[in-house]
DNA sequence: ATGAAAGCGCTAACAG
DNA sequence: CTGTTAGCGCTTTCAT
């Protein structure tokens, strides 16, 4: 029975064993090999003291923490808790724990974040901000601690990018509804395009370019990045002289409010009106009738970064510096 | 400017300075006083070689690694995220970090990630898991690690316990129906009631109890935990020869389930039929129209969590365990 | 107000 | 197959 409040060492573990030190480290880690009796032995004694490595001691000495850092803005948003799973799903296995810092978006708090993080000796650091100056990320990548930067574009020495195809998504997605047999389609949109938004337009907008169909710019309308957002752009595409029979927005929030556009006109969907979101959250399968949307892939995001973090790590990857584009997936859910 | 790929120690800083590391180390956390001359060379070397304190060194001396380790079934049920933010909110501004791991609900990676927390030191768990054995406790507990239990009613000597009022809730959401003029109320519940579920139950029947109602066993139907299960119950209670005109159901989900059974019969919502679910996920806000729900108070959970770790931690608690019961809140959006 | 030295628990040369 | 020794970066007596 171990002794309540103290933690054994390897050296109590060696002495009641009665080898050294060095053996007992070495039956730990096979770095060397040991006799069975001798293996049995020490086995034999961290079982009885309760043992467990330090591993902050082993680190200090090996100058790997085995913890990877990831930075976002909130965890208590939906993508998020997703993407870090996906992560540990990749490092998990390979003996990493992560800590992770939100945000909120500030950039001082993304600044000693970063800082925090160099401090805590991680082996690396998943970074799923957008608006950072490159410069944010010198100090890590001076430090020789590989950086992966999760969404946006821009491409960095010293810092590889995964993000998701939102560009291709769009395409996708205005494709599906073309095939359908909606030959014009409704697009709504957030403010001003920023982020992954832009991306979607110019998905959009390449499709119907391929297909040879024109842009109408009536069919494109800004608005905010929620429910009622999506609300009165609908509506205001309902109002146009040749209203469209099929609306793709740029989020599954803003596709709600789409939906209760439809129900206030006494619409049916996809009958009358086909619409379709973007991500594919929770609330996507809760809502009626449930959200045809373009799942993004999070977790494999997540996974993806995982693995460059790894590759990275074990000196399997040496370049520069890489880009990833994850792609999305349609989700049917209206049969149209 | 620092130099890639290579960590500045305290040595090198007061090299730099031309002082003792003793002197750097006093001036960084303040444990003894530094002439302003000093403090203003040891602060510049930091500046200039870009030196961030180990964190792993000084936990290895101080025998505090200022972690704190969160065991939950899955960061991706949406339930974590929230508690882990409320945990953080407390823990974060003492200087404290969390690592997550997820257990998927299986009893051996629970114990394995117990066992890993002790291995990283930890100064604290925050185990949010609901069937697990005293036992699997133990380990840590001998270790002197403080150890809180979030969710479950399990009393246990050096473990504190944090949960949620569902029992209060569930009184208060039907006390809610019974003022609003509905006599009579359906209960959609789940297989056998299990967990929190159970305690909701228990506080429906209570409130009818205090207000001299009789129970109608016929109210109270079982059936799954999912959309599906919340349409099938309530279609059941509505098929009943005198249907109940509000329906409380053992969570949103469930709740959401409902609506569609209120749909398919036509039914105005809440004009004919009041719908009531439990727990306010994000979905409870995007569905049409919005549900009525008790907020399950994840966020405050977490930060009572976090409290209680911070004062067990700081010597401020002492006794052999406690027990705090965080209160639901009523959040109305069906106008009823 | 400042330094020297020891030691936290571990691993990795370097012996044998 | 096993042990001795040094040292990772830091804090903390004990001196001065």
């Amino acid at each position: 029975m171990p002794s309540r409040g103290h933690r054994p060492s390897i050296g109590r573990v060696a002495e009641l064993a009665g080898v050294s030190a060095t053996t007992v480290s070495h039956t730990l880690n096979g770095h060397r090999p040991v006799s069975a009796a001798t293996r049995k032995r020490v086995l034999d004694a961290i079982e009885q003291l309760g043992y467990r490595p330090n591993v902050l001691a082993r680190g200090l000495r090996t100058a790997r923490s085995q913890t990877i850092g990831l930075i976002i803005p909130d965890i208590t948003n939906p993508f998020y808790p997703v993407l870090a799973r996906g992560v540990q799903d990749v490092l998990g296995p390979a003996g990493y724990h992560e800590i992770i810092t939100n945000t909120d978006g500030m950039r001082e708090l993304e600044r000693s974040a970063l800082e925090q993080m160099i401090a805590r000796q991680v082996d690396g650091i998943a970074f799923a901000v957008f608006h950072t100056h490159a410069d944010d990320l010198r100090h890590p990548i001076d430090m020789g601690i590989p950086v992966v930067r999760l969404g946006g574009r821009l491409v960095q020495p010293g810092v590889d990018l995964v993000h998701s195809d939102d560009e291709g998504g769009a395409a996708e997605a205005t494709g599906y509804l073309l095939d359908q047999g909606y030959d014009r389609i409704g697009f709504v949109c957030g403010p001003q395009a920023e982020g992954p938004a832009a991306e979607r337009v110019t998905g959009h907008l390449a499709t119907l370019a391929r297909r040879g169909l024109p842009p109408e710019p009536s069919l494109i309308v800004h608005t905010q990045f929620s429910r009622a957002g999506g609300l009165a752009g609908t509506l205001r595409l309902l109002d146009l002289p040749r209203p469209p029979r099929a609306v793709l927005c740029a989020n599954d929030v803003m596709a709600i409010g789409a939906l209760d556009a439809a129900r206030q006109r006494g619409l049916d969907v996809p009958g009358d009106l086909a619409i379709m979101g973007f991500d594919d959250i929770e609330a996507a399968t809760l809502v009626s009738p449930q959200l045809t949307t373009m799942a993004n892939p999070a977790r494999r995001i997540g996974q993806a970064c995982g693995r460059i973090l790894l590759d990275r790590l074990s000196g399997a990857m040496t370049g520069p510096s890489s880009e990833t584009i994850v792609p999305a997936r349609l989700v049917r859910r209206q049969s149209a």
